[in-house]
DNA sequence: TTAAACATTGGAGTAAACTATAGGGTAACG
DNA sequence: CGTTACCCTATAGTTTACTCCAATGTTTAA
């Protein structure tokens, strides 16, 4: 038998297992079989699942993208190729603009940290604050 | 005379009167002069510091950072540009491992787009987690 | 067999960065 | 003058995403 208990999940998957209980409240999480005792059971695809999650967590995304992204998963039954598709566009495109946008607060930074001299002298000059005034 | 009142500072730097305040009580914001019956009175250099605030809020920098950098700025004659570079080379590293992460992000996520034929069809095929398992 | 390690629920607490409300006083306009 | 828009303080509430109890039941290993 496969079957994970909420530690070994927490383990394979780097989460605390608060918040993976946190995370079948949240709804992003279905809630998964449980033993004879009351253990959560976990299956395989529930690992690729909550890695799913933190890898969304580590860039950004809230927990409710995160929800409406895998909504897509959950209403595969009902949802035609086509509608989600364009949420997956839709998506798309929002990840595209943070990348952007990421992209403009690097290029700003690293002009401002190649102009900077560095080294020990006073900050007077610095033009990191310079360029944040700006 | 060139004093703003609250709500002039407000709309200059597109942030509301209660975060002007907010950032006051926190430190950001220095106390203001007040007016005989009490209005805080900006200057000129108010709106920059703001502007200095909103820009580096843009850019994740917590407000503790940015406190941080607002008292290197305070102490200019102290702090030396190699502080103030390795900062922002701290934080440029920072954005260059969100970016990656997005970008890997986005590519799950073309592969859903690319693998859904759109239309009509049942979307059983076109799911986020059966990408990430490919 | 018994102690530890692990699991359960329900609920409280935390941190950041606002945001809103109550109960006032003040300023500008017609 | 009156009304409306603005300002004040103090305090409470909101949101997000956890994180940490307490009290109790269950597995596992020596």
């Amino acid at each position: 038998m496969g079957y994970l208990k909420i530690g070994e999940l927490a383990q394979r998957t780097e989460t605390s297992v608060e918040t993976l209980r946190y995370y079948e409240v949240e709804g992003l999480l279905p809630a998964p079989r449980r033993s004879a005792s009351g253990y959560r059971l976990y299956t395989e695809p529930d690992v690729g699942r909550v890695h799913f999650i933190r890898r969304a967590r580590a860039m950004d995304f809230s927990l409710k993208e995160i929800g409406e992204l895998l909504s897509l998963q959950v209403e595969k039954e009902v949802a035609t190729c086509g509608e989600v598709k364009s949420f997956a566009e839709h998506k798309l495109a929002a990840i595209d603009k943070k990348i952007v946008e990421l992209e403009k607060m690097k290029a700003a930074l690293k002009q401002i940290t190649e102009a900077c001299a560095g080294g020990q002298a006073s900050a007077v000059h610095c033009t990191i604050l310079n360029a944040l005034e700006a």
